[in-house]
DNA sequence: ATACTTTTAATC
DNA sequence: ATTAAAAGTATT
């Protein structure tokens, strides 16, 4: 019976190396396990911390062992210990770091509380299963499920891409798939990009297996949150469908993971460490013999080079996909082009007829204009903190920065010159809201607005939307997300090229998949039209988003990449040296350059920088980015020199943070 | 000599 | 990160 535990505390220092050993008493030592946690004394104070491993025997002096104060009722599967001290070497973090996406919601908090509140019984709901039933699937579905039906019945790990257009049934075949899995006796995960807007892929699942269903979201209170994760824990729900944290649910044997929408940037995590749950989710389902099932009717192009793919091309309503037209905005003046306004009022007429008849309108700018300037004296509204233009929101009254949240009144006069002419220059969804509300709502043919700014929230919106008769939903990108409303007759993106201009290598493919996405909203209960304003009508994303051509375009992709060495032809790992001062921040980038250069990048692999990015919430700061043909070695090379010159004192001030394959 | 501030070292 | 001992600096 193993006497030490080798904890790691819950703490957020990156110098801090664990783990640390701790001496078991007696009555301890039948209970803890790998993944159990554990409250022990921690220099002058108490922590969390979690059992990494079991031991006989101790280097640490018998003396100086100390014994954990108490062991929580509840730990973590020993899996996801593992999980986790993967997760810290791919991303460059650390062991406690990690482990903490792993824990139970709330558990850091919960420490300084004495004994937990008994919790609510759980709620009866729905408890479908046996008697709903699977639908006949189309001959495409099943030849889309066979290769997961047969990798679980052989219990194979297995990742396939369901590359499927929109509204051609991938959710019936993640249905088929997870409801084999539980037949094998095996757990499922669902991840979903945000379940606020794809409503109806989780009702899907409550209603098909009932119970044993674990729903996370945003809204649960934290209790509700730490119920779900419980039932879970406790094998009481074998099935979670979630956000990207999902793919942490305690869940013992899973045999499938499910990536819907697998080309959403909300998959990868903003904040240390910077996971990307598909490729965690791919590394559980390798190390748990299970199936890994990408969905998405834009997939990306590194998934298409890396995944083989099953293809659902009709939808299964039968239904083509509707027509997309180019509006060429060359020579035109902002806003709709006639062609546009047009269509819009066709739309309005035609529910006048009779039935419901809705569109949805695209513009990924929040806000009502862009920037303010001074028409006397030229003077532009800036961020104090950031490098960046305020943004006008009319309504509330004030100007925002949509990078750290700043906020000041709107002006009415210059505040260098005195001037009262201030002008604004563009147009984001609340000025868009309000114009086209003029032009187009006469109290039959409502306009609602769906942005990050809407105070009732996103799925209110979507639902007084669904509600209406006719209508017109407009807003940013989440307007193009999973739901479903089978009246939409036309969809429209403006400025369908704003997203082109972003320095970003992938922004071809954001654009493409934006458009696709948006374009699959339409004529699902009937004919649709989908228009496109743009001033770059010749750009690759856009003709073949256009042409609902996704090979053509990432076979292009593709060979793009390949050219310029870009992922999935190289890894890239971005480092950031953030300082209050320009010239501290750039010499600790040439620092961690020359620490690369000196005792190389890891293989194969090029550094490029230090580029300047803009100031952001009051640091400046430096880029260099490696480019590595291996990305384990370059990872390991980049963890070395971070902390080899983020440990001396020279660089004192200077935050380092590393993102291995950002987005 | 004494009260502050900064540096350094340790956390089983 | 947090803490406290150690070392350094300014103040009576």
């Amino acid at each position: 019976m193993p006497s030490i535990a080798q904890v790691e505390p819950m703490t957020t220092a990156r110098a801090l190396r664990g783990p640390f050993d701790y001496r078991l008493p007696e009555e301890l030592r039948e209970g803890v396990a790998v993944g159990s946690m554990l409250v022990v004394p921690f220099g002058r104070r108490q922590v969390l911390g979690v059992v990494v491993g079991l031991a006989e025997s101790s280097e640490v002096a018998e003396e100086k062992l100390l014994a954990p104060l108490r062991a929580l009722e509840l730990g973590v599967p020993m899996e996801l210990v593992a999980l986790a001290e993967w997760i810290a070497a791919e991303y460059c973090s650390t062991i406690a770091r990690a482990l903490s996406l792993v824990l139970p919601p709330g558990a850091a908090r919960r420490l300084s509380g004495r004994k937990r509140r008994e919790l609510a019984p759980p709620r009866h709901r729905s408890s479908g299963s046996a008697s709903a039933g699977s639908p006949e699937l189309t001959g495409e579905q099943r030849a889309a499920l066979e290769p997961i039906l047969a990798a679980l019945a052989a219990r194979r790990s297995e990742r396939r891409l369901l590359h499927g257009v929109t509204g051609s049934g991938k959710t019936e075949v993640y249905l088929q798939a997870t409801e084999a899995a539980l037949s094998h006796g095996r757990g499922a995960i669902v991840l979903v990009p945000e379940i606020a807007l794809t409503p109806q892929i989780v009702g899907r699942f409550s209603e098909r297996f009932g119970e044993t269903v674990a729903v996370l979201h945003s809204q649960l209170r934290p209790a509700q949150r730490y119920g779900e994760w419980r039932r879970l824990r406790e094998g009481h729900a074998r099935v979670c469908v979630g956000p990207r944290s999902a793919v942490f649910a305690p869940i013992e044997d899973v045999g499938l993971i499910v990536v819907d929408e697998e080309h959403d940037a909300s998959y990868k995590h903003e904040g240390d460490p910077r996971y990307d749950a598909r490729d965690v989710a791919a590394e559980r389902a390798g190390r748990s013999g299970a199936v890994l099932l990408l969905g998405s009717a834009t997939p990306r192009a590194e998934t298409v080079h890396r995944v083989p793919a099953s293809v659902l091309a009709r939808r299964v309503d039968a239904r083509p996909l509707p027509p997309v037209e180019i509006v060429d905005m060359r020579g035109e003046s902002d806003g709709l082009h006639p062609v546009t306004a047009q269509a819009l009022a066709d739309v309005r007429a035609a529910g006048w007829a009779g039935h419901g008849a809705k569109a949805i309108v695209l513009l990924n700018r929040r806000g009502w204009s862009n920037f303010l300037s001074c028409r006397s004296c030229g003077r532009v509204w800036s961020c104090p903190e950031c490098d960046v233009a305020l943004v006008l929101h009319r309504h509330g009254g004030f100007l925002a920065c949509h990078h750290c949240g700043h906020r000041e009144p709107a002006p009415a006069r210059c505040s260098d010159c005195g001037s009262t002419g201030v002008a604004r220059h563009g147009a984001g969804t609340e000025r868009l809201e309000h114009e086209l509300a003029r032009l187009f709502d006469d109290g039959s043919f409502p306009v609602f607005r769906l942005d990050a700014d809407v105070l009732d929230g996103a799925g209110e919106v979507l639902r007084r939307f669904e509600e209406a008769d006719s209508g017109m939903l407009i807003g940013t990108q989440m307007v193009a997300k999973g739901h479903d409303f089978p009246d939409v007759r036309l969809a429209v993106v403006l400025d369908a090229d704003a997203t082109l201009r972003f320095p970003d290598f992938r922004a071809e493919e954001r654009t493409f998949a934006l458009i696709a996405q948006l374009a699959g909203r339409a004529g699902r209960g009937g004919a649709g039209r989908v228009l496109v304003q743009t001033i770059a009508p010749q750009a690759r994303a856009i003709v073949h988003a256009a042409a609902h051509d996704s090979d053509g375009f990432l076979a292009g992709e593709l060979e793009r990449r390949r050219a310029l060495r870009y992922p999935p032809f190289s890894h890239l790992i971005r480092i950031v040296c953030a300082a209050e001062l320009a010239e501290a921040a750039r010499t600790a980038a040439l620092a961690l350059r020359g620490a690369l250069a000196q005792h190389g990048a890891g293989g194969e692999a090029s550094v490029l920088g230090p580029a300047s990015l803009f100031r952001l919430r009051g640091r400046e700061r430096q880029v260099l980015v490696v480019k590595a043909n291996e990305r384990r070695p370059a990872v390991e090379a980049v963890g070395r020199a971070v902390s080899r010159v983020a440990g001396g004192r020279e660089h004192a001030g200077v935050s380092f943070s590393v993102d291995v394959d950002p987005q």
